[in-house]
DNA sequence: TGCGTCCTAATTGTAATACATTTATACGAA
DNA sequence: TTCGTATAAATGTATTACAATTAGGACGCA
């Protein structure tokens, strides 16, 4: 998107004078080089159309340009009426969460690529959960698996069987969280959006006894803080997993 | 960023009568609303600005903004001049990754989990070359090795201790190309964007000595097709740039 | 006929102005 | 004090105009 990036050391001082190429994409340029740089933070005042157009001696046209830009990128949010105007926006996930469903809508990458990603997230996940769970952590995990014990104590009814893939998503999230990593999580996040409607929603009787003691084995392990015995037990789940959706496998158990 | 999506199921008639709300949202939320239906695929020509307006009896100015977003969001291409106008783009993971980099920015994740994410994306891209690597792949890797081999035989120069850090990262990127997994592609080179400023610069001789051994294993590893191993060095050799960043070692060696 | 050049029309990029709409803040009335 | 209202700031949209870019056809030349 952005490439050329001259040194322009002064902090606030590159801000006037606009080129070549199109004046809208060096607004762009420079919003998104400041901000890597560390000197736009979540908050910031970037002005007003007029304030910013007048500072670089264009119209309103390309500084509007600029801004829907980086307002859908995320960058910048924009208020409307008086002490209004683009503001550093706050991180959040479901963007580029939506930027990946996109991107991958496009491409048409296939579903197996989205699995070994998944697995790569989530195996490491468990792992670092292992090494940092809270006691807070472990205690929403062992509630989940106890709920989720209890519905797979008696045959599933259909709504129950639905609710159940629910809750073992529940369960796959909280796990991530325990990892306190966030740049995981928001991995985690996006690739399940996408891979979320492929899941098969309804879980057979079978599969459900098994998901609940992968899972009650999972947390044990996270309890004893072994991390490789954490690791390698996600990844045998997630295996099969992946083995069952593959081969479309209309049973298939807990995303 | 679109949320609610009303049936209207024609397929082209739902275009005109643009109603509340502001416009450009709306316009917006119909090309989304199209692309996930299917009914617009890449390639396919939305029209120019002025016919747009004119359809939906509105200014060029709300269509304008419109397509700055939607280009923003990877959606459409615009192309200037005749016959110009907008078009379904291609997918690009550059794009996601670029999302993904402003988010991570934006929420202010630490090193700390930067390191953890980039391992769990690399360590699968070993595993995954060891299994898939093409001979070209292969070719490139021990191109990239011996070059690297060639820099460290003797000392480096100060502008050849930048180099041989620049053509680290190239083989890094190779190796995850080697995966052969856009997915996993897409987040290395998202983290990339990130960590890319945190590293340091220039190697040192007795690092650089250390990288190139390192690398020779993992492309054994992954030409005798031992995932397990593959894995296992690349984890080891990540865990040991971590903790030399970790500790803010000035001298760290290879990305 | 074949090929290269120029021209033309379509289209985005930018400018300038105007007005409607939204909203934060201050001021004023009860 | 509290509530409402006026005011000003800012975006959203409309209109018109022109510059810059570009694809494709017309034209001319061999």
């Amino acid at each position: 998107m952005i490439s050329e990036r001259k040194l322009q050391s002064s902090k606030w001082a590159g801000w006037q004078a606009v080129r070549a190429q199109s004046v809208s994409s060096r607004i762009i340029e420079q919003v998104w080089d400041a901000l890597f740089r560390g000197e736009l933070t979540p908050g910031d005042r970037l002005g007003s159309e007029v304030e910013l157009a007048q500072k670089l001696g264009v119209s309103r046209v390309p500084v509007r340009d600029a801004f829907r830009t980086l307002q859908a990128l995320g960058i910048i949010d924009i208020k409307v009426g008086a002490h209004g105007g683009a503001f550093i926006a706050a991180g959040d996930a479901k963007r580029f969460a939506d930027a990946l469903a996109v991107q991958l809508k496009l491409v048409g990458i296939s579903i197996e690529e989205m699995f070994d990603s998944q697995i790569a997230i989530e195996t490491m996940a468990a792992e670092l959960a292992a090494k940092r769970a809270t006691e807070d952590d472990l205690a929403h995990l062992r509630e989940l698996v106890d709920e989720l014990a209890r519905m797979s104590s008696k045959p599933l009814s259909k709504t129950a069987a639905v609710q159940f893939t629910q809750v073992s998503m529940r369960f796959h999230e909280a796990l991530v969280d325990a990892a306190h990593n966030r740049a995981l999580a928001a991995q985690f996040r996006a690739l399940r959006i996408v891979l979320e409607p492929i899941y098969s929603r309804r879980t057979s009787d079978a599969i459900a006894r098994r998901v609940v003691a992968s899972h009650k084995d999972l947390i044990d392990s996270i309890e004893a803080r072994d991390a490789d015995r954490a690791r390698t037990l996600m990844r045998h789940r997630l295996e099969v997993v992946r083995a069952h959706q593959l081969m479309k496998a209309v049973d298939s158990p807990d995303p």
